[in-house]
DNA sequence: CCAACCCATAGCATCGATGCTATGAGGTGG
DNA sequence: CCACCTCATAGCATCGATGCTATGGGTTGG
């Protein structure tokens, strides 16, 4: 556990560059991501390599990916939706309704 | 009209390049999504000048984004989703339910 | 002790989205 | 005819995500 970013870890990060304002959010959400991607696959029962050959990747770009290091692009999160038996759902949402 | 492009254009341009199949829905979540800003910033009478620089982006930024011609980041959605007014929403849905 | 996994991370090349400027075609109103 | 706006697109530089290989530390099981 002591070895996993948080989220505060990845937030100090982040806003230490400038203009980082913008991508605030997406870095949240590459973050939530990350998580439950790595939920998904424990809940698989896979291990990261695993997930990686299923998804068309590496373990490496899976680690990347679950560590919320990098904000993930749409192909990625497509292919990774497809391996865990999901669909990948992204929309603007209205801002008042639930989450 | 004529001057737009639909779906099945970009469906071809992209289809012709290979390992294409893996990113074609991520193709198609990016044109829907530009069709959805284009219909958003239509519904709030804003030209593609004005809603890039609610943005913070450029007009062409905004015209290659709604012709669907790249698929966007998360950052950039996020960009958008708030100039309309919108929450960005991403998740791995069930396979099942509903849309 | 060692082999075989797990995962995290570094380093690098490549690819593609973005930011930007500039242009052109089309419409509109003077 | 012209000024002004709309949007589409080209060309280029830059930035960042991804793909990849290679480590290294940790754990487990022999």
């Amino acid at each position: 556990m002591s070895d996993r970013l948080d989220w505060n870890d990845l937030r100090e990060r982040r806003m230490t560059e400038p203009g980082a304002a913008e991508t605030y959010e997406a870095t949240r959400i590459a973050f939530e991501l990350g998580q439950e991607v790595r939920h998904l696959r424990e809940g698989h029962d896979w291990s990261q390599s695993q997930l990686a050959r299923a998804a068309g990747m590496t373990q490496s770009a899976v680690a990347r990916f679950e560590a919320g290091r990098t904000v993930p692009t749409l192909p990625v999160l497509e292919r990774l939706a497809r391996a865990l038996d999901r669909r990948l759902d992204v929309r603007f949402a209205s801002n008042v309704d639930a989450a």
